[in-house]
DNA sequence: CCACGTGACGTACAGCCTGTATGTTGAAGA
DNA sequence: TCTTCAACATACAGGCTGTACGTCACGTGG
């Protein structure tokens, strides 16, 4: 047999601890969650989380990079299939591009993984390291094509994709704790169209 | 006598405390931070420090809030000795106040405390509540006052002036950790201006 | 002037939590 | 079959936080 069966439990038991920690990382946060907590919901115990992480961190960081990875191929295959139904127009595709990134971000795991405890446990440069791979990336291609296309002004790419994530990122922390969330999403979603539109070319 | 020596000492016990945890905050982070170094750098036992705070992070909090709040102070008066120098000129007060906004915000105390360690020491939401009230209160009276002179388009402040809170934060980080610190405040001062530019009335 | 109360600490202790060192088991290869 | 090694489980040590308690100076009323 190709994939043995103990390959199978070995990649059971490391799925086991990634989701648990995901759940416990996402509702009470890095700090606040114990190591045990995490092994007692994973049905493992302690010798196997160190065994599969260096230590707490590394099973925090590998945590994220999953996080990050799933956000980043909702965000693509939401896209692809937009692009489909309304071919042929790029500026209506960056615009609709920056909104589906924003409800992408809007989701607990996200926000409390990669947007709040992120930066603090790994350190802001191992932190921007793993985003600059899954996030920026895509929005750096989709600005520089835009660019490329004559729709926005020439603006230097890398801290321009930056920027507009920070812009993102805060306003889906402001939606989701906002007192009326709907509204709060239509506010964000105002003021990053009138982002956008100010920098297209005139 | 009005003011007793005994709380003179209070006073001074309570300073080196904050002086000597916001060092090492700033340089080593919250986590990696105990409370044993602190109270040895304030010279005061931990004793001491349990007295004047409720815990580590009550600690954080007030210091912080000073942080904070020197940096609101630099900002104001700064913008006051511009707006002296080079008066009714409205757009580029604005303008400038962002670019001193942006120059405040990178001092390396300003980026580990606030930006970096704060969302995840104090919870996202006793966090904002404490930027709110010393940063964007600044920030949303400026641009009210912008939109009221008609300088820029109609939008909803208390977003707005987030999301542009959050840029210039970004900005800061982009500007610290770049390989090259001049070229990057050069560029995303570029980028600053020209989404400051987007948003005025055409 | 003096006893007394209280605030501002210092000290000692207990609990938790992380990381590591060591033991054990089952499977794969020779 | 015997050996070896990966994949765990267990036990232990150290550090760090928070708290309970003790103490001492300072202010205060009699």
């Amino acid at each position: 047999m190709a994939v043995t069966r103990r390959a199978q439990h070995v990649a059971d038991t490391r799925a086991a601890l990634l989701a648990a920690a995901r759940e416990l990382f996402a509702t009470r946060g890095y700090a606040q969650t114990g190591t045990e907590e995490i092994v007692a919901q994973a049905r493992v115990t302690r010798g196997a989380l160190y065994h599969h992480f260096k230590d707490k961190a590394d099973l925090f960081r590998a945590v994220m990079e999953t996080v990050a990875a799933e956000a980043a191929e909702a965000l693509v295959a939401h896209e692809m299939r937009h692009a489909q139904d309304h071919p042929s127009e790029p500026w209506d595709q960056l615009r609709h591009g920056f909104q589906s990134f924003l409800d992408v971000c809007t989701t607990g795991d996200f926000q409390r993984i990669v947007l709040v405890d992120g930066p603090a446990v790994l350190g802001p440069g191992s932190w921007d390291a793993l985003v600059d791979e899954h996030g920026h990336g895509l929005l750096a291609a989709w600005l520089r094509q835009a660019m490329d296309n004559g729709e926005i002004d020439e603006l230097p790419v890398p801290p321009l994709a930056r920027l507009l994530a920070s812009l993102i990122s805060e306003a889906s922390m402001y939606t989701a704790r906002a007192a009326d969330p709907a509204v709060a999403r239509r506010e964000v979603g105002e003021v990053i169209d009138r982002v956008l539109a100010g920098l297209r070319k005139s």
